[in-house]
DNA sequence: TGCATTATTATGTCTATACATAATAACCCC
DNA sequence: GGGGTTATTATGTATAGACATAATAATGCA
């Protein structure tokens, strides 16, 4: 069984993937160990390492120490997706760009930045081709970045100005959908009722709350992303 | 500079991530070669390269060859969403999952499953504690799959089944929202028009399409996720 | 000057070896 | 037989060395 010789990782991770569709290795079941296997491919053990390791990564495999790798019961589709600044989306679908401020005032937030502490409210709206794209309506955390209090956000959107000074550690995101408000849907260029995406989205520089952003998007928005992706050789 | 001697590859990971978010390596800057760093560091360039390829991945870095190694001018946030078999997103909410098939039948299905062919329809609702959670509308390609023909799907899911009975390859999913039909709003315990969360998934098993399902989720469905995670010390 | 060819360079990967670590299996003693 | 200790095992990771590859920089020629 040393006949094959695939040595570099991605055809292993191929043949990998092939035997479990293949139903080869069912879910489920435990694999033969990293040294058996790199000495039927043929290959180093750290070689053999890196192909699992990618595709333990990726949910189609389950390693523990001692007790081996098995396929993964449920696999668990994964997908990874790209949150992109505003600008960014717009213009890679070919759109232009803008972006006008509506308010900006200091006061103390609800809860979305963790105890009360003074904040920057900002509202905006960014649009495409000058059609209304998406609704902002965000708080920065003046304790964490005192500087934000000397920015007019009137050209320069909060979004790219956070991203510049005050990158974040980690971050919490949630999607969903509601009602458009009757205050934003004519800035939305809708009538209120009319379903709307929202983003809700939280962001930390360690244990400090730097801003929490909710985003209400013009109807007709979506999310796509992929899983896996299409194998190379059918 | 041959000092500090960390030598795994995620103490080296927080500490190349510190000098990002300290500013040391700001946005856009290349910072220095692999042999350099492995020098600095007292490691393995190997060792270096598995810490830097990891932020890589998370999209903290952007590596070309010969280029070099540059801190990401937008430090996209990457999130990993991981999409439950919907039985297992309801019992880990601590809920009773419990499944109503509503109707199953042969067709021709519209466009999601490509080139017109016989598909099975499937419809069916996801309840959690007995209350509507997601109205299931499927298709399953039966010229791949033509074992689902015997299928009723009346006590187990169409979803669990082919998960057993046919693993995807790659899929393809679209998250938004609409206002629910009139068809559907009894079904799932609210009245037309109220905004719903959807999602559309079609997958594939090599070019072959399997299934493709719209889920529309009871009122109030969120999809919650994080970028990066806390870091260790702080 | 402009274009094609050749060096240089940083990342990408593979190898062989070694030791660390977590988790299970085996053992031994009471 | 039960419970605690030790051995075994598979993955996790580090290392030094080597070659591959892509992309840029330098060079040389028309």
């Amino acid at each position: 069984m040393t006949q094959p010789q695939i040595n570099n990782w991605q055809a292993i991770q191929n043949e990998v993937l092939r035997r479990i569709h293949a139903r080869e290795w069912p879910p489920g079941q435990v694999i033969p160990n990293e040294v058996d296997l790199a000495a039927e491919f043929g290959c180093a053990r750290a070689t053999m390492n890196r192909a699992l390791r990618a595709l333990a990564d990726a949910g189609m495999l389950e390693r523990r120490r001692k007790a081996g790798t098995r396929v993964a019961l449920h696999p668990v589709s994964r997908a990874t997706l790209d949150i992109p600044v505003i600008r960014q989306e717009i213009e890679d679908r070919g759109l232009k760009y803008s972006y006008n401020l509506i308010a900006r005032n200091t006061a103390t937030p609800l809860a979305s930045l963790g105890p009360a502490q003074k904040a920057l409210h900002v509202t905006a709206l960014h649009c495409a081709n000058a059609a209304p794209y998406a609704y902002e309506d965000r708080w920065i955390n003046l304790s964490t970045l005192p500087e934000a209090a000397n920015q007019p956000f009137t050209v320069i959107n909060a979004n790219e100005w956070l991203l510049m000074h005050a990158p974040f550690t980690h971050g919490d995101i949630r999607f969903s959908c509601m009602a458009v408000p009757a205050a934003h849907a004519k800035r939305l260029g809708t009538t209120p009722g009319t379903p709307v995406f929202v983003t809700q989205r939280t962001t930390w520089d360690h244990a400090r709350t730097i801003t929490s952003v909710r985003l209400i998007f013009a109807p007709g928005y979506s999310i796509h992303t992929t899983i896996g992706s299409p194998p190379l050789a059918d």
